[in-house]
DNA sequence: GTACTGACTTGAAGCGCTTCAAGGATGTCT
DNA sequence: AGACATCCTTGAAGCGCTTCAAGTCAGTAC
């Protein structure tokens, strides 16, 4: 029946047109314009007048049609957000990040890479929505189109070194890799290895970590990299890998908590407990890190504060007028807990590591 | 410097403004009218000047405003969805309905929910984006709510089973764990419990399942409900409960793949092998099921196709005309991997799971 | 009482795009 | 050659909101 769908005033199931600014404004008996001053809490209107519509407003479930809002405006209050939304460590990232930006006004909208969907695509789909702002974590755009696409709109890449005019916000990834040798050394540990993360410019940087601190420890012969991705797959391989080596390392530095999860799994399968036998360390301080039984020593980026800085800068570009890029380095925090040890300090224990499970009624660490 | 940042004609670094509708028009000499429905592909432009405006769009590098378009089309081609993206199922989700919804050529927005940032207050987002449709993915609203709600904008809820006129996609959940426990009574297992997934009309469905399908079995009698909750932590206590019990049965269901991680990773950490002494099952088939290492046998819930059926479903009402509300409701799949064998079925096994791992070389299952 | 001030209000002009009735230009048929 | 039908094009009217110059009006200062 053609025809028949047609529906001029977008009306909703009970017959009712959502209400719009007009409406407000004429049931104050003013024009729109004043209803729009009045809502948007600029100066002008008297203050009887603010409150008669904004009480009008309250009363017809008045609700700015944000779409219209922006066009006239000529600017969203919209940050666009690209992600890969299975890495949980971007999910994090990303609820933070919308709280962050909810604190000061802005809405966020998430764009996820898929199988079919790759990053250029993702962007683009944020650029057409007219984001006012972009926030790329861990993207793998190459420097010279992330300097193109900031030239168009600002954008904040997090987590990765950019040579590029952009903000960036990561963590010292060389530092973080940098305690977490020293804690190992400092507990006794020569025979360190790192699990690789690949390529790309954070496992190049924490190599280059590992590397620079095993150094500085007077390790350098200790050096071992073992091949591997961002993964528990990798992690689990590089069990295998490890425990069939002749010597195998006291301590295994992983690229991430992923690597690491799955190392720790390979290795308690295989009967090599951890920390008795050989510690573990992750990266990134994945949820999965705090769970009581897996109770994994990893390295916190402090997900708060980076989507704190991403948004913060952001802002300062939209609204704060700043035109020069910058960039935060946020500064690693190890975090301790049970799957590290000096190396097989007491082999009468119990080769599990139930033992380190924390009891039920001793919680509340610091 | 007051005055200096006002910036009329929005224009990117290199002072160039973001080319609109009629500069590709005047450039190929025609109105803007012509432009737009040639570049919308709608009947009307000859070929030549459909061929002109797409060569000068090119060109321009195009892009329309999204924004303008939909103030103007009174319609959005987008779809709104809920979800947690800390939940990893829900990232999963969210991926295959970015990709069903830009077949259809929608675009996705996402909105989570986090600590500071309710449902309710998700869902606003998500209308206020004036968003043509909404997926939302396990929510937890009431039934009331979502009713109101989808007399607003249309409404498609994923995974739960909803008492309102709202679309519905959801798997057979009792089906799926009637499935698992044929699947385990079949192997000889007579004390099979089920590990809880704490309040909600899922776990309620899936517990029901459960005690329907042991009835069914003749093993009334062993029927034992272990109280849990949908995460890695609830599944890990379990695995202490259980094994402390004088008679631990030699099966476990749970509620979903983290309740079923946790109790793996207990088990295996208290000498407990599995499938050998004890068999495990999941929920979800999640990413983590799949890896080699873990290899749970589990339920698929078919996630791609519960995302196409959401959009399918959207789409229908939006550009189908469709007002009744509909269900579709998908046949779980049973994934038997390795946590899962016969009761004891031969001691003399090696005792820990590395027995299970897939070889790297005789993967490609069917 | 007149001129001026300051505090509010509001009319009107868009934002960039879609839509559609109306107009032009051809071609076809008698 | 005139009357039409057919195909293309386009002018103009918005979509719902913001913005700002211009206007209103009571109050103040002379």
């Amino acid at each position: 029946m053609p025809g028949v769908e047609s529906d001029p005033p977008a009306v909703d199931a009970e017959g009712r047109r959502r209400p719009r600014l007009a409406d407000v404004a004429a049931r104050v008996g003013v024009s729109p314009a004043s209803a729009s001053l009045a809502l948007s809490n600029s100066p002008g209107p008297s203050a009887r007048m603010r409150e008669r519509v904004l009480a009008a407003a309250a009363e017809l479930g008045y609700r700015p049609d944000r779409t219209a809002s922006t066009l006239a405006r000529r600017r969203t209050r919209l940050l666009g957000v690209l992600l890969d939304v299975r890495n949980s460590y971007h999910a994090e990232l990303a609820a933070d990040l919308h709280e962050a930006a909810e604190q000061v006004g802005y809405d966020v909208v998430l764009s996820t890479i898929t199988a079919a969907r790759d990053e250029e695509r993702a962007v683009e789909t944020l650029v057409d929505s007219r984001c006012a702002a972009l926030v790329l974590l861990g993207p793998s755009t190459p420097d010279a189109a992330l300097r193109a696409l900031g030239g168009q709109v600002p954008v904040v890449v997090v987590g990765r070194r950019v040579d590029a005019s952009v903000d960036v916000v990561r963590s010292n990834d060389r530092a973080g890799v940098g305690q977490v040798v020293d804690h190992l050394a400092d507990l006794g540990h020569r025979d360190i290895a790192f699990l690789d993360g690949g390529r790309g410019t954070i496992a190049a940087d924490r190599r280059a970590g590992y590397r620079a601190a095993m150094r500085k420890r007077g390790l350098a012969d200790s050096i071992r990299v073992v091949a591997g991705d961002p993964t528990e797959i990798a992690g689990s391989a590089a069990a295998q890998t490890l425990l069939t080596e002749s010597q195998p390392p006291t301590a295994v530095v992983a690229f991430n908590d992923r690597a690491a999860l799955g190392l720790l799994d390979g290795l308690v399968r295989a009967g090599t407990s951890v920390p008795e036998h050989m510690s573990v360390v992750g990266y990134d301080d994945s949820p999965a890190a705090q769970l009581p039984h897996v109770d994994l020593t990893t390295v916190s980026q402090d997900a708060r504060g980076q989507a704190e800085h991403a948004v913060a800068m952001a802002i300062e570009r939209l609204d704060g007028g700043r035109t020069a890029s910058s960039q935060v380095v946020l500064p690693p925090r190890l975090v301790v807990r049970g799957s590290t040890a000096g190396p097989r300090p007491n082999v009468s224990r119990p080769t599990t590591r139930t033992s380190r499970r924390r009891a039920p009624t001793t919680r509340g660490e610091p």
